[in-house]
DNA sequence: GATGAATGAGGTTTCATTCAT
DNA sequence: GATGAATGAAACCTCATTCAT
């Protein structure tokens, strides 16, 4: 039931925009009363943060699989950083409906919170493999946050905007930067 | 008067949020009434649009204004990145309350128009920097494009967010990012 | 239009009662859009209370009228305490439909202002009645409260419950009560 | 089980007032679920008037008791009336929190027959006391019947609104109210 | 041009009640 | 007998927009 609620949360929300996003819409969609939202969700704000979270969540796990099927990160290899930038297009793209509601409709407020938890989450990950690339210049932490921050906007906007790159130009650039940061490496 | 009304929309918006971005409050506090606003906005998102549209004009001309008063780009000063980024964090701290409320609040969909303006403006401004510099690797203008992507919401986040990075820091990242760009230069 | 709004409750909360009082129904029943009904109460409990107020005055005139007619008090006049009761069961008459409202379905809540209001002039009224009258034994404030409290509920439930006690007889157990307070003095 | 949700419905009527007195918290608070309210209670309203009846039966218990306690009523010792007052007082104040929720709270439906059961109750004794008294003059349960409704009123807001009247003051002005009435015997 | 009273569709939320288990 | 998830009608209120003055 609940399944079947943010199911229905999340199909309204994609076809219909975040504008038409009402809770009468959604009940109609599960095929369930009005009433039975609130049994579940105490309101329609917090149906919208767990489908964000549901998918923060989703996108964590596709970038964090895809890492996983092609084998122990190498550092020295310059591959890695593309396999990294391009598990996460393949994440972003997977439901590029959601994703177009949720940058450009959704008040920030509402995906705040999923967002700061993929964020932080890639943070991690790429401070251990800009530590192991023997980074040493500057504040590591500093940029990793640097990185991040960019990485999220040039992806996402490559996504939505469809830009007149291809996927392997984008792919460089991404290496070119992340290059850019380990250039001054030994 | 059409004026005061912009005024009036962008206090209101400062102030009390979109949320609460009503058109008979905006009226209120332009001392005018409901009725005139339409006289001249055909709708409220036209409201919005064309407050997005100044203050996006008011940031691309303190940027211009900033580098102008630097004197002339030298591609070869390692230094000039970091004036176009100072002059581009200040522009945004220099309303830091309409920039989170557009941020976090506004469906981008209404300042999408203003902030595409900005990224074309800025987008050219680098082009001839880049091409200058002598950065012939790549397709300039995809590199072009994914740097602009970059550093918005890099430069965003870290007004907004105030994270544990000076302005220092931060703008040695910027150099950085946009030496990696350049490094493979030859 | 706040006339046709008031007016247009007060026939709803009468022949509809308190429980299916509802904004819609107001509205329908004056004519008017619900959103009209917002731009003069600030919601739907106001609307009651102005109702109310409304009616307490016009029994409060009612009464005032009626004495005014009956020419000038004469405390010595055992007739004058039957014309006091005599105005406000008049008064209480002019719509038992609505009294029956405010006094069995709407909870005091709404009502108390208006009540108290009304009390509140009646027992002024009788302090002077009880000085003049020459009533010394006792608190006459008190004395007033408790008689106010007494005819109060008396007249109501007279009136709304149609005992087997003819208008004339209630009257004299008017006159025996106030003159069991009156009797005591010399 | 019927005893346990009458219980919880008494607290919660106490606690939270009439407007949050739902059935779902009547349940909540008896540890029942709803489903099992509706086994023993055939709706909402039914609820409140059990409750309303307890409480009438208290009561009238209480005043029984409290008169019984003081001995045979003696018609002649002006202390009688006194006695019944002071006990109808105290057993008012018994649970004066229940008391403002029925008095300003509950639509009067609600209560309207334990009220009238406990007024009858209440009647009949006094007829009895001003019959042995000797109150000739009109109708006696007329005079019953106006004095019960008056008493009723000034003991209820006595005890709910606190005047300045000290509780030895108000008795000495039932004394005297029953005291007109019996004044003009003989 | 300016006004501002009037509109009315529609959104979120509550809660008494039911019925399959 | 007991449960409690599910129901769904309906309530209050907002606010972008219009149009007669």
């Amino acid at each position: 039931m609940v399944e079947r609620i943010i199911e229905a949360a999340r199909i309204v929300l994609v076809r219909d925009g975040y504008e038409s996003f009402t809770t009468n819409r959604v009940a109609d969609e599960a095929a369930v009363s009005p009433g039975s939202l609130y049994q579940y969700f105490p309101d329609k704000s917090t149906l919208v943060t767990v489908v964000m979270d549901r998918w923060s969540t989703e996108i964590s796990d596709r970038v964090a699989a895809s890492l996983a099927a092609a084998g122990p990160v190498d550092v020295n290899d310059p591959g890695t950083i593309r396999a990294i930038a391009d598990a996460l297009l393949s994440a972003l793209e997977a439901d590029a409906g959601l994703l177009r509601i949720v940058w450009e409709e959704l008040p920030a407020v509402r995906h705040r919170a999923a967002q700061h938890a993929l964020e932080t989450r890639v943070r991690e990950l790429l401070a251990v493999y800009l530590s192991a690339a023997g980074v040493t210049s500057g504040d590591p932490r500093a940029r990793a946050w640097v990185i991040v921050m960019a990485v999220e906007n040039v992806a996402v906007r490559w996504v939505l905007d469809s830009p007149a790159i291809s996927r392997d130009a984008l792919l460089d650039e991404f290496s070119a930067l992340a290059g850019g940061f380990g250039a001054r490496r030994r």
